[in-house]
DNA sequence: CCCGAGGACCTTTTT
DNA sequence: GGTCCTCGGG
């Protein structure tokens, strides 16, 4: 009675579609759910449903999430609508569950039980690292592409046995990846895309441990399935049977992560083997006003790759939707920042304002008219906390006490703060431990033993080691870290610098965050707790609950205001170019990916859309003058009122044009950055001149015909 | 070892 | 144009 009482409770708030999904009955699903479609509530709402209805119980659930964010919001949802402790669930990210089931297999998998977790920048200074052990020249074969190198194979599932080089330089690449491998397991070390590809190799040569979680997942759910790569699917092949089920949602028109190895080609493959009798498609749209959604659907129409679908709403119309074109970015920030404040003068908070752009760059333009108007903001994205190099700094202490063999962390620390180790003995340690196949910590303990301990040098890093092993024995995490901070001189070494405060409450910032991170966690062994907040330091971006809650304006690329709504959205730099990307157009499926990501920032509006250009822009020190986005074209003019300048305000005419920087002061007939159209090339935008008075010549970037050197004299071009 | 000059880099990003 | 890295002099 109680439970059918919760159960039509949580029901009863989905529209029949929705209501579809949830309650599909021994069979695996794809759901194709729309922008705003409601489609976290229904993965929560399937959980639940399974549970309430004892078709499985909570322990046979697997979901997965892009993020620890995604993960966690479903954990609250969850026990917002059902009575149960989440805690025996499997719900996180891929890489958060990989490595649950490497830690519980870490035997099988080969790996220490202490393995760490190598983020990006870690793992590109272990590749430097191989690279130098191998003295392959960083000329010709920069690190960067030997990280890109073996992400991609990796990704791939392929290891470097596997690789087939063609050429020489492919060959010299996979020498560093086979060595790379070699010396990521002899330190006990993981990479990201090492834990899923471990886990895969686990349950693939493992029957009984891949037969093992088959019969215990009856029920696995994925979020974001769009975003999946093809290794991430395969895993999921790996972890279903023929008597379970996967429920998948997602929507390929907001797949936009192509670049990093998304394969939107998983959804149609998975329709097929898993032979999905029909697709539930979530249509109805709870966020937008109609000319807001609408704009969305007339855009995307565009993409011939799609799955098919229309987002409706019942909210009514709403405003238009605006496009302003303005004369620079700077014009372009200033106009942003006069609606933001009159808006926000009829009562709107700042926080329901989100400023979204292509790239980082184009922030700080903004960001200088934000502050020069004394208005709260923040930026997402960039350096996130357990990223910065105090806190890093600070770990590696702690990494490097809980595994030795750790040489990354040894040689973050080994000189940090300076203690007069330099770059001779750093190689002589190196030699040491390559002769000896031992560890840096391991040839630093030979010369140790040979040599007195002073005031600095190996010897007394060595016993510092030792040292703060000792103190924080029996030590909490919190306190652990308290005693390294003080006791190896880091915190004395950021009082002295200039700016070295912040760097002081990050680290006192990283002992509070201890303390959280083991009020989450079940206390039974203090040791492998330690390897396990290490580890939340590596997959946890720790962004923390910073900042939440606070009136600011949002900036953010557009990729990552994906799965966020705000009641005023203004896009920002829709210029052909930048959005779409100039590089994305000789990707194969690139313009149709901008055009997703186009997508995605239109739908993120509630009731006003703001859409944004400048006639030039400064960006990497260069003006450039760009004609408008190619997407402005595909809006139907019933959804959209179009402004420049010469309406915003009687100051900036078409005439303030002549104070542009120019090539030459000829006496030039069209401004540069104005419109033109021509009988032949169609519309461009003027970008240049050329020659003397005589011979003057005017430079045109069309739109379908490229850029073009036009006799001025004889040219057939109107302004526009 | 520290600092400053000079050079290369610059799409999007989570784990 | 801004940042980050490297290298060389003090």
């Amino acid at each position: 009675m109680n439970s059918q009482n919760t159960q039509n409770k949580f029901l009863g708030a989905l529209n029949e579609k929705q209501a579809e999904a949830v309650t599909l009955k021994n069979q695996s699903a794809l759901v194709l759910a729309g922008a705003g479609s409601g489609k976290t509530l229904v993965l929560t709402s399937r959980v639940s449903w399974l549970i309430q209805n004892q078709i499985v119980s909570p322990g046979g659930i697997l979901a997965v999430t892009f993020t620890n964010k995604a993960a966690k919001e479903m954990l609250v949802r969850i026990s917002s609508q059902l009575p149960i402790n989440t805690r025996g669930m499997w719900v996180g990210t891929f890489h958060g569950l990989c490595n649950r089931f490497l830690r519980k297999h870490h035997t099988d998998a080969n790996l220490p039980e202490t393995f760490q977790i190598l983020d990006s920048s870690d793992q590109k200074s272990a590749i430097k690292r191989v690279m130098k052990g191998m003295n392959v020249n960083e000329e010709m074969y920069p690190s960067k592409e030997a990280q890109y190198f073996i992400n991609s194979n990796k990704d791939k599932g392929i290891r470097s046995e596997g690789v087939k080089p063609h050429d020489e330089h492919t060959k010299k690449l996979n020498e560093v990846y086979a060595e790379y491998e070699r010396q990521c397991q002899r330190e006990g070390v993981a990479d990201f895309a090492e834990l899923l590809l471990r886990c895969i190799e686990l349950f693939t040569n493992n029957s009984v441990i891949r037969n093992h979680y088959q019969s215990i997942f009856k029920h696995i759910l994925v979020d974001e399935f769009q975003d999946t790569s093809s290794l991430q699917y395969q895993w999921l092949k790996l972890l279903t049977s023929k008597e379970s089920f996967i429920f998948a949602v997602g929507d390929d028109d907001q797949s936009i992560y192509g670049f990093r190895g998304a394969r939107v080609g998983n959804m149609k493959d998975f329709e097929k083997d898993y032979k999905i009798k029909n697709v539930v498609k979530l249509e109805q749209n709870y966020r937008s006003k109609n000319n807001i959604l609408n704009t969305a659907n007339a855009i995307i129409d565009n993409n011939k790759n799609r799955l098919g679908k229309n987002l409706f709403t019942d909210s009514g119309d709403g405003d238009l939707v605006r496009q302003y074109t303005a004369l620079s970015e700077v014009d372009e920030a200033n106009f942003i920042i006069d609606e933001i404040k009159m808006l926000h003068r009829e009562g709107l908070r700042y926080d329901q304002f989100a400023i979204l752009y292509r790239n980082n760059a184009q922030s700080r333009v903004i960001e200088h008219a934000i502050v020069s108007n004394n208005i709260p903001y923040r930026v997402y994205g960039g350096l996130r906390f357990f990223e910065r190099a105090e806190i890093k700094n600070g770990l590696a202490y702690l990494r490097l006490i809980s595994n030795k063999t750790d040489d990354n962390a040894f040689l973050r620390i080994v000189n940090f703060p300076t203690r007069g180790i330099g770059a001779r003995s750093i190689e002589q340690l190196q030699d040491l431990a390559k002769n000896n196949d031992t560890s840096l910590w391991d040839a630093a303990l030979e010369i140790e033993s040979k040599n007195e301990v002073t005031k600095k040098g190996i010897p007394f890093f060595v016993n510092l080691i030792r040292h703060l092993e000792d103190e924080i024995h029996g030590l909490s995490i919190s306190e652990s870290i308290d005693k390294i901070v003080e006791q190896s001189g880091l915190k004395a070494h950021y009082l002295k610098d200039k700016d070295g405060l912040d760097r002081v409450s990050n680290l006192n910032e990283l002992v509070s965050a201890a303390v959280t991170f083991l009020n989450t966690v079940e206390v039974d062994n203090p040791d492998l707790n330690l390897v396990e907040f290490l580890n939340y330091t590596s997959l946890e971006s720790g962004e923390l609950q910073a900042s939440a809650g606070e009136d600011a304006l949002q900036l953010m690329t557009i990729h990552s205001s994906k799965g966020l709504e705000f009641d005023v959205v203004f896009i920002t730099g829709l210029e052909d170019g930048l959005c779409p990307h100039e590089r994305s157009l000789t990707e194969s499926d690139g313009l149709e990916e901008e055009r997703r990501l186009m997508y995605v920032a239109v739908t993120r509006a509630k009731n006003k859309l703001y859409l944004s250009l400048a006639q030039s822009r400064m960006l990497y020190g260069q003006t450039q003058y760009n004609i408008p986005s190619r997407f402005l074209d595909e809006i139907p003019e019933g959804l959209i009122k179009r402004m420049n300048t010469v309406e915003k305000s009687t100051t900036n005419t078409w005439d303030s044009f002549s104070q542009l920087p120019t090539s030459s002061s000829i006496n030039r007939e069209i401004p540069i950055g104005r419109q033109v159209t021509h009988s032949k090339f169609g519309i461009g935008m003027v970008i240049g001149y050329e020659g003397g008075e005589n011979d003057l010549r005017i430079q045109i970037k069309f739109k379908s015909h490229g850029v073009k050197l036009l006799a001025m004299e004889y040219a057939k071009i109107e302004p526009i």
